[in-house]
DNA sequence: GACATGTTGACAATCATTCTCAAATAACCT
DNA sequence: AGGTTATTTGAGAATGATTGTCAACATGTC
C-alpha cells in the first residue's frame, strides 16, 4: 500500500509465435507434463521452439497463474493449464489423470491452524494422490 | 494382501558409525535442511561422512518414515526428523521454523473428495506456509 | 526505414542427486 | 581368532533438469 509503487515499470511482454505455440500446446492436454515433454509435443506439432524458451515461457505462465506447477517425487517440475481460481489437485498416481478440486473446508482449516500459531501471510499447497477409476 | 509376499527378502541394514551420525545430526535441529547442509553439519561436528552416504541414509530414513521430506520452490529436497504419526507442516517462509500440525478435518475432506471422484488408495500432501511470530 | 528493447536459441554452465566400484566393515561360521 | 560373505562406504565420474550467455532476431513506435 505504499504510495510510490502504483505501477512499477513492468516490461511489455510481446506476443510471439513461440509463446502462442506453448499456450496452445498447454491447451491440448489435461494432465501434468514436464517442460521437456511439452517441448517434444511442440516438435511433433511442427512448432519449432527452443527448450530454453519453453522453460522461460512456462515460468512466466506459472508466475501469471496461468498454469499450475507440481513437483514429481524426484523433484521434476510438471505443468498443466488451470482455472483461474484457487484450487487443489486430485492426481492419479498411475496415469496422471487430474481433477481440480476446491472447497472452503481446507481453506478454513489452514487459516485457523496458522492463526492459532501466530503465522501471518499464509498460503498452502495440497495435493491428493490416488488411483483413478480407469486404472483400478 | 496377496499370500506370497509376506516378507520379501529385505536386506538386513547394519548399524554403522555413519548412520548413527546422521540420525544424531537429524536430532540436533528442528527445521528442514537440505542433504548438503546436513552433510556440512556433520563435518562441523567432526563426523566425517561421505556426501553420497548422507543422501543414501536420508532416503532410507525417509522411506522408513523417520524423517519428513519436502521440496523447496526450486525442487531441492529438504529433510527434518518427525514424529511417527501422520501430520502436516506449518513452515515459516522466512526462517524455516516448523510446526507439525494435524487434525481430522483435512483427512476427512481429502478422503471424501477422492471417494467422490472414484479415486482409490488415496494419500495426500499438505504444507502451510506463512511468516512466524518471530519474523513479523 | 531506423531505433530501442524484449525475445529467441544453440550451447555452455550449474548443481543437486545418482552411479560406479574397489576398499572397508559388519555379521556369521568354525 | 581366522576365514567367508553380504553390506556399506566414499571419491569421483556421470546424469539430468534447469539456468545462464550472448549474438541474431522480432516487435512496437516514431
Ligand atoms: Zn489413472
Ligand atoms: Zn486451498
Ligand atoms: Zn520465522
Ligand atoms: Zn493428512
Amino acid at each position: 500500500m505504499t504510495s510510490t509503487d502504483a505501477t512499477p515499470p513492468l516490461p511489455p511482454l510481446r506476443p510471439t509465435r513461440q509463446r502462442r505455440a506453448v499456450v496452445e500446446a498447454m491447451a491440448s492436454f489435461a494432465d501434468f507434463r514436464s517442460a521437456q515433454e511439452i517441448h517434444e509435443l511442440l516438435g511433433e506439432r511442427g512448432e519449432q521452439v527452443g527448450l530454453a524458451t519453453v522453460y522461460r515461457t512456462l515460468q512466466r505462465l506459472a508466475d501469471a497463474g496461468e498454469v499450475d506447477v507440481l513437483r514429481t517425487e524426484d523433484g521434476e517440475a510438471i505443468y498443466r493449464r488451470c482455472s483461474d481460481s484457487h484450487h487443489h489437485h486430485l492426481v492419479c498416481r498411475s496415469c496422471g489423470a487430474t481433477v481440480e478440486v476446491e472447497g472452503p473446508t481446507v481453506e478454513r482449516w489452514t487459516s485457523a491452524i496458522a492463526a492459532e500459531h501466530g503465522y501471518a501471510d499464509v498460503s498452502h499447497a495440497l495435493e491428493i494422490f490416488g488411483t483413478c477409476p480407469r486404472c483400478r
